[in-house]
DNA sequence: GGTTGACCTTGACGCAGCGTCAGGGTTCCA
DNA sequence: TGGAACCCTGACGCTGCGTCAAGGTCAACC
């Protein structure tokens, strides 16, 4: 037999740890050698051969568990594996460049979780003097709505924009931005309910039935109002005490 | 208070499983919520956007340690964040292209940690008529030299290219071809040695000197000569006995 | 012959990001 | 009143090793 070769020197040959040859061994990937008298293993100059062609296997992205059968597998279907594998490999690389896009994305600032014409919309608020609060909370409930139905998010930007060109509606704005800084029981809520409810009843008929978002949906919605809104519970009492129920999807109260 | 969620509510409207959840929770990156009467976990609506946030990050590719801090980090810090996330993602990507070149490569065939030019060698090894087992010998011997010196593998492939131009030595592949397959006190053995020595002595002064193998390399692939072909031992005597020592790095004896 | 330092051995935990039981209690609906 | 569908905690599993821990061994030097 020609010179023995000890755990190291087998991983120095072929340029990996010892410890990466161990869990070869404990994986059957590399078949445990014989013992010297002290218990040390010795390796043959095959294993190097042996060990080489693992790591060429596995730094292609082969997985541990494939590499094993890879090793003694005939031609057609090591080609067929490395198809598949190069398939994998393909699909990874496609999910890392999404990836890259999404945080291309993020860098751009708020879109966390919001497409992008609703970061658009969210300026356009900004730009009319809506304080930074209450963009906030606008923003927390759509980044709701876009989780549940992103593919709706262009439908619904597009419709906020144009109630945004009715000056009455920036007015409204303006109103309910002060409204985020009141307490419950401010005297001034009244008001602000009667103007609101006069633009609603200027809203042509059915109007709010295009607002097709899930019964649960609005539930969320209207608790994330509820939650940072102090005055929130007060203007939807207000509201039904005109005739009116909800808030994320205002409706008439039916007539029982 | 609004509405409040159960486990899977909030999963559900955040897109996530129940266990992401609890994972969630155990890494600190989404606060415990109050329990109620009976230890479930109640959520808020702000729950929904605190984790639809934090799988937007995560989707992103941010490793869950970083969106911890992410989560809560000014603009200024949250963009350079950003920057080396993708350039983690853009190095990520590159290695799985190298990975895809590289089982590319294994698909072509024999390539499995040789180089295309030692292929090439090989092929050109099996079209002069050289039997397979001895190819595959070959081509073990030339994966050590591969893993030690990559680099110095087209010098040496061009090297081996150029001495299959003399016929002798395609001459003397055949005599070695036939060799292998013969028991070690086989009498033929002394007349290809002759004709080894004979070439050897051909060759201008100082052509093995040539051969930058490190020692313990041509040591290794005496190993595997030794270890592969029965007549092996006997013939390095034989050269031995004729000046010669060594033979993957073929020298004179040296005068002692 | 004693010591030092570089090896070798097995065994076991740790990492990321959850999936997936196991072994309970709870709530809701028919 | 029973079963389905939730909820809870705790723990192991997966990948591919890195990294101690707690020893035994070997070679060399004093």
């Amino acid at each position: 037999m020609g010179a023995m070769l000890t755990i190291s020197q087998l991983a120095g040959y072929a340029g990996v740890t010892v410890r990466a040859v161990r869990h070869y061994h404990a994986k059957g990937l590399l078949p445990e050698p014989e013992r010297d008298h002290s218990g040390y293993r010795r390796y043959g100059a095959a294993a190097v051969v042996e060990l080489i062609r693992i790591r060429t296997l596995a730094d292609a992205g082969v997985p541990l568990s494939r590499v094993k059968a890879l090793l003694d597998a005939g031609p057609e279907e090591f080609a067929a594996a490395v198809e598949e594998i190069d398939h994998r490999l393909r699909t990874e690389i496609r999910d890392l460049q999404r990836h890259r896009e999404r945080i291309a994305q993020l860098a751009a600032g708020e879109s966390l979780a919001l497409p992008p014409e609703a970061v658009a919309y969210l300026d356009r608020l900004r730009g009319i003097g809506v304080p930074e609060a209450m963009v906030e909370a606008e923003r927390d409930a759509w980044i709701l709505v876009a989780a549940q139905l992103p593919e709706q998010m262009p439908f619904y930007m597009e419709m906020k924009g144009q109630q945004l060109d009715d000056p009455r509606v920036v007015e409204l704005y303006a109103d309910l931005a002060d409204v985020v800084g009141w307490p419950a029981d401010d005297p001034r809520l009244a008001g602000v309910v009667d103007r609101l409810v006069d633009q609603l009843r200027d809203l042509p008929d059915g109007a709010w039935e295009d607002d097709q978002l899930p019964d649960d949906l609005a539930d969320l919605l209207d608790a994330v109002f509820l939650d940072s809104v102090p005055a929130a519970r007060t203007m939807l009492r207000l509201l039904e005490e005109r005739g009116w129920t909800g808030w994320t999807k205002l409706k008439p109260v039916s007539v029982g």
